[in-house]
DNA sequence: TTATTTGCAAAAACTTTGCTGATAA
DNA sequence: TTATCAGCAAAGTTTTTGCAAATAA
């Protein structure tokens, strides 16, 4: 948790297996996971779906959302607020039960950018 | 390509695969991504990432939104347009080269309301 | 013939699980 | 002591890749 906390760069399990063995050599991926499931199942971190197949992982639990990078991969928050108004306009259109949205923006980031990157 | 025009429902590549398989029994799981891959690369499909760890495909490659229901995982177009404006908007607030965003719902489809499943 | 695509199987990438031993309550 | 959690390794799921044979240009 505390390793998620410190970490601003929404990291993969693998991200952080690499950081928690930095103070615990001995822990396992395994556990990792385990220990992600069990907070994200208690609502104590969030768990982000990039297009990029990997899990990812915050502390930042408030509805927000995030831009990706497509060259780099990169995920940061995006300066943006959460639109709850969304979700009340598609209660009135479908027969769901809406509990929320996420929205990812894609684009190149300033690094990438500036490093002409393809 | 006619396999994926025809299904409406945003099958992943395993049920692509299936749907193959009815017409062309020699067809492999390997043949099915290669052209999946080179349909997106072109922009003939598009890519759809949903939460549950698999991609889905579809033939409709006009910008729009999902719908996911968390029980069954059903994926279908949300009624509610493509808002332009917010893209607009973030690239006035953020220094990525904005390309676009994805917004995926989450609630529960009128099916498993009926069905109160857990 | 030369270039492209396929089937097949193996491998890769990410995540989950079973089991035994360690730790905590 | 009893319940919970960890390490480890094996297995599960989805996707990618190498290669020789088949097909198309």
């Amino acid at each position: 948790m505390q390793i998620i906390s410190r970490l601003h760069t929404h990291p993969s399990a693998e991200d952080i297996y690499e950081e928690a063995r930095k103070t615990m050599p001995n822990i396992s991926l395994g556990t990792i996971y385990r220990n992600l499931d069990n907070l994200s199942d208690d609502g104590v971190i969030s768990r982000i779906a990039v297009d990029d197949g990997k899990m990812r992982f915050e502390a930042n639990t408030k509805k927000h959302y995030h831009i990706n990078c497509i060259k780099c991969g990169k995920v940061e928050d995006a300066p943006i607020d959460y639109n709850h108004n969304l979700d009340s306009k598609l209660k009135g259109l479908a027969d769901y039960r809406i509990m929320g949205h996420n929205t990812e923006f894609f684009g190149i980031c300033p690094d990438c950018i500036k490093n002409h990157k393809l």
